[in-house]
DNA sequence: GTTAGCACTCAACTCTTAGGAGTGCTAACA
DNA sequence: TGTTAGCACTCCTAAGAGTTGAGTGCTAAC
């Protein structure tokens, strides 16, 4: 059997019913609210078929007909892209101008969930690649150090480190010389074993510091390890009942707690973007990599905060989603953040 | 009329059997379970009484009676008071020496919902009144300066200006001896405007460097402004079925998230122990200043991190909570949070 | 002051019923 | 051959009736 286009018109009539209703879609309502004017009975034998193809399913019989994970795949990947969306306006106002990263990622999750009511995440960039630019040791108290290292993307670590014996500033000034010249413009593989155990010989007898400096420095480069993800309203997760029964809502919400667990998703949704994929992912039910959201849908789009750190957004709502304003407002948000950064 | 001995004890057995099972308790279990010996026929009398004082209510005729909050009030301020807890033994292998301060809170907000099945939060400490204790510019890039400022308590801030025109080494060294001079020593609250004036009559040209630096110092004071709070166990309400409907959870759901909301707790718990009040304080239904948890209790310590900084631990949880165990697991925590900064 | 006994209340459960939405199938029509 | 009307059938849902059982309040007796 082939999925000719009255099927596919059928088919959409279907989903999109369902995605406003939220309940089955029997033949009546097809045949009343479509330009297709077929009576209920040729839809009735059209969705028979829609159903043995595996696009569409019974929840019970004598109930109407629900999209299933087929559906709505056919649904983002070709009925979307027929039209290319109207902008949906975002909330331009609220993105001001900050400073501080994560302050401007929290308030995008945060407006994203407001204006999508659905639940959002947002990862930090990640900047595994980048590249140590300045290290800076200095004395605070008799036996404290403080370290400061700067990775490329100015992302800066520090550390305090406690000496049993007092440190001159003159030797700060050597061991300061010695790892700017030895580390500036590595990346944490290029560090390796045989230099660290040259620069402790150098050292002399702080030989010790140095080994705490390169732990800062490797701290600093790996601080996306525990990468750093805001979520935002994992409270609407109640709007959608056939998400928010008790059990499911609680491991949502659990998995929206503890971070880890999206970090697979940032992950995955990276690694898609790099094998050349579209920006833009749709997960659909089982298609997530997180199992705890196997009933729901997950948009996710990568972004950019110049000089290569990329960073991801997901939404996730119940597989009825508005997968149409969803995409468009992540496109809108992702040329915005553009937009931020390039000036 | 008065509350005898052996009303108490009634109530007592009530409140008892009430958080166990969570269920309304009759006349008849308290008369079968208690060592009291008395009928359920006077125990239905007593009962009537301590409706009539407020102790416990009928959530309609014919049901048993559930505690209020005056009647839980009274078994938490008195009942309590009478057996110093046997000591809860905490998970004290999760509590790894931790470096990192945060890292650490994260873990005991998980511990301690692991171990007690309810929500728990916990505020990282407070700096307000802390001290500028050392303030660096150093040249990253031509055109970059990075500031580091580090408070008493080891808190480091830092932040990166951006120069117009490029300084000399020998200009950053002057201007370092001028900030440290300066600042050091001094509070948010002693730093004026007359202070900073004279401060950029002497950097010279360089006096938009120095409003530059002057901000991050506010900025490393103030972090506690937009508090850090973290949370653990969010998804534990579901395991009450009296928050677990719908739109009481969704509410928890989105304070928890929205940590703004948290920090009411926060700095409710600690007004009152500035007042001289005990280190945990317990809050029953409406008592709480967060009005989306009127139908839970919280419980909440303040701990201390040496050098007078403070943070808020809290659990949050159904009326009916093991107050008990609940206060011993805080106050072992207390005590082992004490010890770990005692090293 | 305590207790036994009894009538009464009310939520919760079960069972039944009716209604309605929706399907699948068949036969007739264009 | 595709489309449609008609009809029997399924099954969910809501509503109502009846039953059960826990629990109370009151009274009278010990």
């Amino acid at each position: 059997m082939q999925l000719d286009e009255r099927k596919k018109k059928i088919l959409q009539a279907i989903i999109r019913n369902y995605l406003e209703t939220g309940e089955p879609v029997g033949s009546r309502t097809i045949s009343k609210y479509t330009d297709l004017n077929l009576s209920s009975a040729t839809i009735r034998n059209e969705m028979s078929d829609l159903e043995e193809l595996g696009y569409i399913l019974q929840p019970h019989t004598s109930a109407g007909r629900i999209p299933s994970d087929k559906g709505y795949r056919l649904y983002v990947d070709t009925m979307l892209e027929e039209k290319e969306r109207e902008i949906q306006e975002m909330k331009e106002v609220l993105i001001e101008r900050e400073e501080k990263t994560d302050q401007l990622l929290k308030q995008v999750a945060r407006v994203l969930a407001d204006s999508t009511n659905y639940a959002t995440m947002i990862s930090a960039p990640a900047i595994r690649k980048n590249k140590v630019k300045f290290i800076q040791l200095s004395k605070v108290d008799p036996h404290q150090i403080l370290t400061v290292v700067v990775v490329e993307g100015n992302v800066i670590k520090n550390s305090i480190l406690h000496v049993e014996e007092e440190l001159t500033e003159e030797m700060i000034l050597k061991l300061n010389i010695l790892l700017n010249t030895q580390l500036n413009g590595l990346s944490l593989d290029e560090i390796n074993l045989g230099m660290i155990s040259a620069m402790k010989a150098q050292a002399g007898i702080h030989s010790e510091l140095v080994s705490g400096v390169i732990d800062a420095v490797a701290d600093a480069i790996k601080a996306d390890e525990d990468m750093q993800i805001y979520t935002s309203g994992a409270n609407n997760i109640f709007r959608y009942p056939e998400l928010a029964d008790q059990k499911k809502a609680s491991e949502l919400i659990n998995t929206f707690e503890e971070k880890e667990l999206l970090s697979q998703l940032v992950n995955d949704t990276l690694s898609e973007e790099e094998s050349g994929k579209n920006a833009i992912q749709v997960y659909i039910g089982d298609e997530t990599p997180v199992q705890s959201m196997k009933d729901c849908s997950v948009v996710t789009a990568t972004y950019e905060l110049g000089e290569g750190m990329k960073g991801t957004i997901g939404i996730i709502g119940p597989k009825r989603m508005d997968y149409d304003k969803v995409i468009g407002t992540l496109k809108t948000l992702m040329s915005q953040l553009d937009a931020l950064y390039k000036k």
